[in-house]
DNA sequence: CCCCTTTGTTGGAACGTTCCAATAATTATG
DNA sequence: CATAATTATTGGAACGTTCCAACAAAGGGG
């Protein structure tokens, strides 16, 4: 443990140079002669030289970092969202910082508070519970980009979501093309996304003249939501059930197998999400895939943008879902009525 | 979006004092008249003022700030290590500078790189896969625990591990309770971990005068490695599986269902890792399961231990698991239910 | 009433960079 | 061969804090 790290004055009195010269060489500036620029780089090596972003980000007005809030770091969603982003950022050479608000408004804002503290040039809020107000002083601070959510528009703020809309409706022509007509949703509870497709389900079942077997049950985006979800459900004696969120989708299974009613067998099952999970073997879950990489890959190259080009207008992206047909949806069986 | 922040001279001057009461005051100084605090407090507010962590950690220098070093940000395990750490680290006032290193070395060392330039005074490493000699390197610049790892002592650097050896045993003992001696165990791979779990089988086994039934199939940790080396464990007709990660528990059991056995009817199954996804009800597999946050925790105390007394000798610590027994292991013998 | 604490308050010097204007060294041009 | 143009290099002034030594203003004891 070295009592001081080395700055860049003893790069250059070991260089033999001024530190001026260093900071070009450093940061590849091209008016560094060969030789200045082989010596510096050679004695920076040499003492273990490791620039202090504290320091820079001071002198240069510009941290060079990115500010990324995620959610939750629980939900697998956001970690593969996160991947795309971090991807993107650090191709263009910025740092990101990461934090998680813990599924907790009052926290998010305080783990704002600390990224701002640290001079990030830009937030990409992925999931996250800010108000219209808390949002709205936020983007009025620093650029930002939403993703996930987009039900708050601000002039300024760029935001990257699914379309939830369509997907939804890509889940119920799928099981409407399997046979199925008493299709029930399971909606993710109270929350712009979940709205979205259950928007996208009641108009897929009207284009498909089945407004009058449209049911939507109130759930949420936990396992026990889409247990207690499908069990109120059964009561409609549905052959197939959108789920809007994976993991309130395995619930929704487990509690179709409880009642004695196989899946696919006696009820199809399709979920939302297209998270890693759904592709085990043991859940092999039919659902509609997000693209959770490029989401996040866009909203880095939307944000990088935006701190080229401060003045422009707001982007709204909307990016599509794939149907991802596994084990969980099949074809309606006639049931035998007593 | 304002041009620029303001700063602790503008919070000076609307206060009508000097800026190092204002950088008192803020600061919680006792020796500041409770008249001026309330005036800075005021201005301060008003301003909207938020101190500039990379000036403070110039001039003070310390950044009270902790870096984290996670294998990969999709493995749920690391989450919940993820929450026992920071729910430590901003109780004692630090922030945290999370990074993900995708599991590759050589983005893990990149990454490093930058949390060092950012000037944390510690670094959590969750999970690492670094080498002995760049292990050393980066224990010998910054105070450094190892959360899950500890195959490598360095001297002045802490570890904080579960009992691998004993989590195992416990599995086996619980099989072993439940009539079943054909046990066989589905390893994690070539990682001290899985060495360690793999470990705690055999003695375990011994220990029940099972020696001679004990199997070793090599697996991995993901759900398709798990499948495949249940398919192989199959041929010794094993009455238990004894898998050394949830996830491949998984796959393991979809490998047991497809060649027609039932499980637990035919064929118990438990994991190792105790995370969420494992509590789902589709999946209701029993499992050795660690502590994840308290390991978290744990690691975030040492650290911080250490920075009040960096000379101190390295703590070494080993949390035990706890078994939860679910769906997934059943006595030997079927027995009827009534 | 003077000096000595104590209690508040202050200016200035760091901290390690970047950036700019100024200078030195080199090469090209007439 | 002088001078202009170009190419390398430099010192010093920021950047927004903290920290320290120094100072002013009150009380308190002799």
């Amino acid at each position: 443990m070295s009592l001081s790290r080395p700055t860049i004055l003893d790069v250059a009195s070991r260089a033999g140079v001024s530190k001026s010269l260093v900071s070009l060489a450093l940061s590849g500036s091209p008016k560094v002669s060969e030789a200045s620029r082989a010596r510096i780089e050679r004695a920076a090596r040499e003492l273990g030289y490791r620039p202090n972003a504290a320091a820079r980000s001071l002198a240069a007005k510009k941290s060079r970092t990115l500010g990324v809030l995620v959610l939750d770091l629980h939900n697998p969603v956001f970690a593969e969202i996160l991947d795309g982003v971090q991807t993107e950022v650090r191709k263009q050479g910025f740092s990101t910082m990461l934090v998680s608000g813990g599924d907790d408004p009052a926290r998010e804002r305080d783990e704002i508070d600390t990224l701002l503290q640290f001079q990030i040039e830009g937030l990409v809020l992925i999931s996250h519970r800010l108000g219209a107000e808390s949002l709205r002083q936020v983007a009025g601070e620093i650029p930002t980009v939403t993703v996930t959510r987009d039900d708050i528009a601000i002039p300024g703020m760029d935001m990257v979501c699914n379309d939830d809309v369509a997907g939804a409706r890509m889940a119920v022509d799928h099981l409407v093309s399997l046979g199925h007509r008493r299709i029930v949703c399971l909606s993710g509870g109270d929350n712009p996304v979940s709205h979205a497709r259950a928007q996208g389900y009641r108009e897929a079942m009207a284009e498909h003249g089945l407004s009058d077997d449209a049911r939507i049950v109130a759930g949420g985006l936990t396992d026990t939501a889409g247990y207690r979800a499908a069990t109120q459900a059964l009561e409609y004696s549905p052959t197939a059930l959108f789920v809007a969120n994976d993991i309130a989708a395995m619930g929704a299974i487990a509690a179709v197998e409880e009642s004695g009613r196989d899946v696919p067998q006696d009820i199809s099952v399709i979920g939302y999400a297209g998270i890693r999970l759904a592709g085990l073997r043991r859940v092999n879950l039919t659902t509609v895939a997000q693209p959770l990489a490029e989401l996040g890959r866009l909203a880095a190259t939307r944000l990088l943008e935006r701190l080229e080009e401060p003045g422009r207008d707001s982007h709204h992206d909307r990016v599509s879902s794939q149907l991802v047909v596994r084990g969980t949806t099949g074809p309606v069986t006639p049931v035998p009525t007593s």
